[in-house]
DNA sequence: CTGTTTGCAAATGATTTGCATCCTA
DNA sequence: TAGGATGCAAATCATTTGCAAACAG
């Protein structure tokens, strides 16, 4: 799944949608699937200076990325991050309070855990985000 | 475990951190200890009305009550929950994203996963959250 | 008394919105 | 060519901060 896979994906998402498919869009979205770590809105307008994009574009087609399902937004204190997700296994985060450092895991049992209580609730899923907040190993050390 | 003994709670903490306790605090504190379900900063304050509360106090004082592990924040799009959490059993949260209402499951065997994911990864957990999305069994029907 | 805490108002900063113009389909 | 998409700038809105006055210990 490279980038190219991606932005196809992406492109037959806008045509299902009736949406269209822009260079702006593909600007940003190429970008994104570049992407080799969690990111927030600004860091991604920043990357794409140069050509003239607006802030307002960004959160736009981030948005359309989610709604696609290429893209997972993650809430943290304060702001927002995003990852790519197409082509990745599906994974949680343990985020360090003292140095942002975020770690991934992966624990398929809580994704079966989290089955069974949406059937129990009659609750249908859409998504979910599981944040651990703590201390890494390195900030034990040094705090 | 009823307001009175949440607001002891309250004080113990503030004194073992050598904060004062002040009127405006146990105002908070009080109205808090109260609640049944999840509220932002505004709906707390709103509810304060009549005491003059500056808004930044609620939000220095609900800082105070999670590092007091007397409350729970919980980030949502675009804003923080918090709830009450001193002598309620531990829970995890359905958000629907069509009505806003929100669901707790208990789940002690996420619990369990996280712990062992912890330790893998020597990672010391302070908090964490999980925030399932979708659809409620009422917005199924009348979407 | 003396350092904290608070209210107030202003500052912040991410995200959204209104709108004229531009660009897909 | 028509309606969606974009850039721009202004608007929002929750949250934070600076500071003089009020208060707890």
């Amino acid at each position: 799944m490279d980038v190219q896979d991606s932005l196809e994906l992406f492109q037959r998402y806008l045509q299902s949608q009736k949406q269209h498919i822009t260079q702006t869009r593909l600007k940003i979205a190429e970008e994104v699937f570049k992407s080799q770590n969690h990111f927030d809105a600004q860091d991604l307008w920043r990357r794409l200076e140069g050509p003239r994009i607006a802030p307002a574009t960004i959160y736009r087609t981030l948005d359309l990325l989610c709604r696609a399902g290429l893209v997972r937004r993650m809430e943290l204190e304060n702001r927002a991050l995003y990852e790519r997700v197409i082509g990745r296994p599906r994974h949680e985060h343990l985020v360090c309070v003292n140095c942002g450092v975020i770690l991934e895991f992966e624990e398929p049992l809580i994704e079966d855990r989290l089955a069974d209580v949406a059937e129990r609730f009659q609750f249908r899923r859409i998504s979910h985000q599981l944040v651990v907040s703590g201390l890494c190993p390195d900030c034990q050390q040094n705090p």
